[in-house]
DNA sequence: CTGTTAGCGCATTCAG
DNA sequence: CTGAATGCGCTAACAG
């Protein structure tokens, strides 16, 4: 069989089983350094275990995550990982429930569903480690620049922030906040917002929800004089590749991308065997990595 | 059919007709910032037909490497998008050729093979208009770090930069030259190598063979105190997201990776379809871009 | 325990 | 032009 050079033919054995040894991933966007270290994560439990991976990159388009799931069906999946564009899924996991087809979320929560699987980081603990440390060095003034408000992650980091506030006696209701799209783009939009209204910056210190946007910040604080981090500390989060090469070095909550990618394929490759897992959702620690953009503590 | 919510079972339909309508793509490294444009270029094509994408990312591992090409026979793949790990893939083609499965290389020129199909852009002027934008503007000394010079487009870049230098009439032997592997840590050892012998850089002027290691390089200069631009002129290779974040922003040779992405698989989908495709090999122009790392011009 | 067979859900073919 | 039969290459159930 080896000197044959002959190979199982996948296809037919799926038709017979009724599973075809692979998975699907949904993301957003591809281009989001995020995504690398978790697709490898997953990549690497999948072909332990002989599964391929598909992969459905839906730009940011609901139209496009909608075909993406059509194709899933049609290619008969036996799984899905899934990390919803910003709008509302809900239809589309209705297809995958009634189909009975497993699936994975990443990064989200799901608040109606009380049998959802899922692997994300404590994102409440995560936001409040990164106020908490602005707050602790001394600052009055916080922006934090938040992401698409309808995911529930991004919910749980703005209670976070709020948390630290609260225990700080600070009034929540005092931060500044603002809202991107997680592109460098739209945190440096945002910030030039907050800086257009005078000579001196009306913040000392800033959190944004992920470390694209905290690198626009740190753009347009530069664009404008303003020095960081003497003048304003930024915290990130996620801890991607750039962070550490921007200058100064990104501060910034780490996620374990890797381990989440990893792990989530882990669940998922459990729940397609059969196997009850012991728990269907999994919440990550979030890590603080100090760097140059907040002042040695 | 809509409204019973039925889906064709791909599977069946793949087994009676002996495709399954999904293509490979075979990657080195997900985390290297070049490849999200050239899957979404990819992705878009093939979508644009039904088809679906497995994604093989070997992680520099020839091992992982033989593993995915061992998966991708066994799923029935249709066709292959290689873009190969540094070490000869040719043992994998062979494989691939006497399956009579399609395959378009990225990047990667064969020199043995003429029935191979490709799609790359042109490396040697890309080297060329990197070394002669830094030649012309008034380099005495250029240190080029090249990736590995196994890889063909490697080659082509050298040899680019060759010519720039017999056109103005230098010795193309009085080149510093250092050899990297792609990542921001080699850029900056190579270029650490080089100025630890002494207070003054031995060179005017840097091409690096891509984004991420002239980023490195750019840290081991500003480590050692060397201005850029005003001591060392600096070119990159690629384009990526990173290169415009960076302070200064990185004068870099752009490959249009989005639409290498889209015409590889277009191309693919002609040799699967048994069309005769015009031009098996497509070369693609690069693109100066002109930024902070170079003095204007 | 080994060898045989039915059938997975389609596309293709051939008959009507 | 519409409708029923065959087989793609496997696995699982079953018989020997």
């Amino acid at each position: 069989m080896e000197r044959m050079e002959f190979a199982p033919c996948g296809v037919a054995r799926g038709l017979a089983t009724g599973k075809s040894r692979s998975v699907a991933l949904v993301i957003p966007d591809v281009a989001d350094p995020f995504f690398p270290l978790l697709i490898r994560g997953i990549e690497e439990a999948l072909r332990r275990r002989g599964y391929g991976l598909f992969l459905c990159d839906s730009g940011q388009d609901i139209q496009k995550e909608r075909a993406n799931v059509r194709m899933i069906l049609e290619q008969r999946v036996d799984g899905v990982i899934l990390n919803p564009t910003l709008s509302d899924p809900d239809g589309q996991l209705d297809l995958l429930d009634k189909r009975a087809i497993p699936y994975v979320l990443l990064d989200r929560i799901l608040e109606g569903r009380n049998a959802g699987a899922g692997v994300y980081v404590d994102n409440r603990k995560g936001g409040r480690m990164a106020a908490d440390l602005l707050l602790g060095g001394g600052a009055r003034r916080l922006l934090f620049i938040n992401g698409p408000e309808a995911l529930s992650v991004c919910k749980l980091r703005r209670l976070g922030v709020e948390d630290a506030c609260r225990e700080r006696g600070l009034d929540p209701a005092s931060i500044l906040t603002g809202c991107g799209d997680y592109s460098v783009a739209s945190g440096e939009r945002v910030t030039d917002g907050f800086l257009g209204r005078g000579p001196v910056p009306p913040f000392d210190a800033l959190f944004a929800a992920n470390d694209r946007m905290a690198i626009g910040a740190m753009r347009s604080l530069r664009k404008h004089g303003i020095p960081v981090p003497e003048a304003v500390e930024i915290v990130g989060f996620d801890d991607v590749e750039i962070a550490r090469l921007v200058e100064p070095p990104l501060t910034t909550v780490a996620q374990p991308a890797f381990r989440m990618g990893r792990k989530s394929a882990e669940l998922l490759l459990d729940l397609i065997d059969g196997r009850k897992p012991r728990r269907r959702t999994i919440i990550m620690e979030p890590e603080l990595v100090l760097r140059g953009t907040t002042r040695p503590r």
